[in-house]
DNA sequence: CGGGATCCAGTTGGATACTG
DNA sequence: CAGTATCCAACTGGATCCCG
């Protein structure tokens, strides 16, 4: 969500990580992602991500809202009801964006299993002895 | 880096996001991706990924580090000399991961100056004028 | 219903000094 | 050289109240 992506002024193979952290600055947050995977199948409204979306504040989902809409990721539509009705759509950019994720997704599952190992095995390794043997 | 991913009794579509935020939890940090790409191009030593990654504090230099190596992303290995000399290398599963961020890349560049535009928009829409025109 | 405003706790992260 | 430890500022995010 902070905004102060200091691409400028780097050079050589880091201007590459710059690139992406453009695109990971706008689904690195903590909800980005399920919003947008909520509202890729369709408008859905506000009451109703914060259903779908387990875990998420009432001010994280505004918040995340406002930026996702800012970055045009997502439309805002708003209906002059009574109660007021408010729609919000995922854009092209963000559905290619969520194509875009799928490489990430495949990755994720592939070494899934390897990286919970390579933790335990991190964590065996570090377990932290103060007591170092006590004879 | 927060590892509090709470991807259980998560059903239906969000499944698929939390699978989304497993692999994003890993590089979503700030300078992960910026390691990671230094170390992508061969053993790199402490402090040279000072250098190459601009602006990192020591601090977050050795924490990044630290879980990228938890993850099983980095290998890190010691020469017991003195002074001391540490290398980092990206281990296989680093580069299959670097190479599914190419096309999150792709997306970046693709859809940059759209982004920068909506932005503006917005920026310009929610200007947030409190005086609603003096006529 | 859909938010904005405010308050506050927890976390992140920079600067710096110290160590083997 | 390669960290570790400490302090502190900024940001994150939940809870709550209010408003159209």
């Amino acid at each position: 969500m902070s905004q102060g992506n200091s691409c400028v002024s780097v050079v050589g193979q880091q201007a590459r990580a710059c690139t992406v952290r453009e695109a990971l600055d706008r689904v690195g947050g903590k909800w980005s992602v399920g919003i947008l995977v909520a509202a890729s199948q369709g408008p859905v409204r506000f009451t109703e991500l914060e259903r779908q979306v387990e875990g998420i504040s009432r001010r994280m989902l505004t918040l995340t809202l406002r930026n996702l809409e800012r970055d045009g990721l997502l439309h805002r539509r708003v209906y002059p009801t009574v109660p007021p009705k408010v729609e919000y759509t995922a854009t092209p950019m963000a559905l290619e964006l969520y194509e875009s994720l799928v490489t990430l997704t495949a990755w994720a599952e592939r070494h899934r299993a390897a990286i919970t190992e390579a933790r335990a095995a991190y964590d065996r390794e570090h377990a932290d002895w103060t007591g170092s043997r006590a004879d």
